[in-house]
DNA sequence: ACCTACTTGCTGACCGCTAGGTAGGTTGGT
DNA sequence: ACCAACCTACCTAGCGGTCAGCAAGTAGGT
């Protein structure tokens, strides 16, 4: 049992300020380094020249550079969830015709997809940092899905035959691949083209 | 102008078996690791290890790390080839139906679609090392998927007003998306299933 | 039969470099 | 006195890679 102390700061608020906006910084300039090397092949020196510090200013502000990712991955989640609200809306079959934007989003700004394209990828096993972390996203993200489809079932927009949860793991599995494809191939690949079509096709599948 | 010298071996058949053999264990043991912890995670002391060797046999047998993994990959492609030509088969519709043989192979050994799942990701990059390899095996792959299609529709199994390329690209990516989230989360996942699925609907949207 | 030249597999010692992380001090403000 | 944001200097571990050398075997010349 312990009481909450008020804690008066005893630093000034623009000096607060100031390291609020630097962490900002770092996140935003990791975020880049990541995206583009992964976690493992990018070091805390770039990232701090990048910003404009030293190294041990990054270690000052976030102890190590793992907590420095998850700090990394919050904010990006945080950013990217108001699209997907945005896209699945009231749910039923009308979410198929914004998909695209998700592509959209994507191709504007290449880096992000590639920063949980391979921040995945080196979370694959149990004990990495982010494993639970990302089985836990995929899991939110499907149960919502679900759920958005149920809305369209009882609004007798979907027909009710269908396994929900199997369709929402295909949907997001279609996204990821094609997503994988593109940034692996950019040119012969339009991604934007790509999620439309595979709206289209779950779309006919869904249809009531 | 050169001309080529009958070069005969001056070292003992045994001999030259015995580094064939060694190679092979590097390879199945660097397999191993470079799935389970990425090739920039993996160092080469921790292959040899595994192998029983020293560190600078790896380099002997390979010259570098690059090397390897090259090697790695071009042996993984070899074992995987039959594999895939068996399930397409004489293409058509039927290849749907064997779909899901390429889940089970992957769910009998998880480590190997990690392998190329992880190293996919580690090489998104077109300056990293694998990128155009990886380029290259997915065109050849969605190629070859377009060509077996194509016979379905010479044999008018598959509707002919449908973009094969674009169908192709979405059976990959429905693939590896699915093996993603198996990866991830394994006991919530039935990625046999999910494949029979993933083909059932594909072959709903394609026949006649 | 013996020597020399050469090849292959491999080790042990070592190198330069980079990585993440630590310790102590300085500055400027409450 | 206390605090946050730094910086400089440094530590240690690990990385990929080099090099010299040895063991074991083969080929050809004498």
């Amino acid at each position: 049992m312990s009481f909450e102390i008020e804690r008066k700061p005893h630093a000034s608020a623009d000096t607060l300020e100031r390291g609020r906006l630097r962490r900002i910084q770092i996140i935003e300039a990791a975020t880049q380094l990541f995206a583009r090397t992964g976690y493992r092949g990018t070091g805390l020196a770039g990232i701090a020249a990048e910003v404009g510090v030293t190294q041990a200013a990054l270690l000052h502000h976030f102890g190590t550079k793992e907590k420095l990712l998850e700090a990394v991955v919050r904010h990006r989640s945080e950013q990217d969830a108001p699209l997907i609200e945005r896209i699945i809306g009231d749910g039923g079959i009308g979410m198929f015709d914004r998909l695209p934007l998700l592509a959209e989003h994507n191709v504007g700004r290449p880096g992000l997809s590639q920063l949980f394209t391979v921040l995945v990828a080196e979370n694959l096993l149990p004990e990495d940092p982010l494993h639970e972390f990302f089985g836990d996203r995929y899991r939110a993200l499907r149960d919502r899905i679900v759920t958005a489809l149920r809305a369209g079932q009882e609004r007798t927009e979907i027909r009710d035959d269908v396994d929900l949860v199997a369709v929402s793991q295909r949907l997001i599995a279609g996204m990821d691949g094609l997503q994988l494809q593109w940034l692996l191939n950019p040119d012969d690949t339009d991604l934007v083209e790509g999620f439309r079509e595979l709206a289209e096709a779950m779309r006919r599948e869904l249809a009531a």
